[in-house]
DNA sequence: TTCGATGTTCGTGAAACATCGAACAAGCTA
DNA sequence: TAGCTTGTTCGATGTTTCACGAACATCGAA
């Protein structure tokens, strides 16, 4: 749980984006946080396991799309929009909308209510 | 040798995109179809024997991104620009453009002088 | 029909990936 | 200190991908 690599906005490559993108659940994540809401990680809900849900996102930050952040023994996730409008301008935006139009990923999804009231 | 199964248009999957675009050598081979201009089979050049380029072709053909048609013994490829951009309007332009900016795919190109003179 | 050119398919390995459960580490809390 | 919570890491397993050379299929030309 020791903080994790996260390359620069400029170390950022398309392939590797691509390639994090290439697997529905991991779309679904990035359609998440699209809001640009930071999310935590047990709000986040996906059909899998907690240790590949661990590495699902661990692909998303190696690939420089998501960044996470330590407090304490949690951690949470933020999409990294303004480093990928940098590197690679209108992208992100496609993509987001191809997976709504395709509801690619929709059975990831966050914790409903995570503030009462 | 016998006419390949292409994807139609609506079929097209973002996931299907992303994974056959998540390789420098098919970015590559993109990247020469992006002119719209029909290419030949003979006329790709890249770094790796012909029956890996002509697996590559096939995940692109799989993947909806390009067309083949056969010409006697000889086939010739198109980039189906206009069913992407339907399907996801902005995507490959996008793709392209930060292609271009990382020079992704560069050992791809085409025969010098297809046609004399 | 025989030959040559052009791609595809097959068989095979090596590497990467997705997935799980179990074990672990690190930080709160009692 | 002991225990709980929260994620990460490990090891195993099965699938997919990339790569190659060899064999094959198809067509045009000799």
């Amino acid at each position: 749980m020791r903080q994790a690599h996260h390359p620069e906005a400029g170390q950022i490559t398309l392939t590797g984006v691509m390639a994090a993108l290439s697997d529905p659940i991991r779309v679904g994540l990035v359609r998440v946080l699209a809001d640009g809401r930071e999310r935590g990680w047990g709000e986040l809900r996906a059909p899998v396991a907690k240790s590949t849900l661990s590495h699902h996102l661990r692909v998303l930050r190696d690939a420089g799309l998501t960044r996470t952040r330590q407090e304490g023994t949690r951690c949470f996730v933020i999409l990294r929009r303004t480093d990928l409008q940098a590197r690679f301008p209108g992208l992100l935006q496609a993509v987001l909308a191809a997976a709504e139009d395709e509801d690619v990923g929709h059975q990831v999804g966050v914790k409903d209510a995570g503030w009462p009231a």
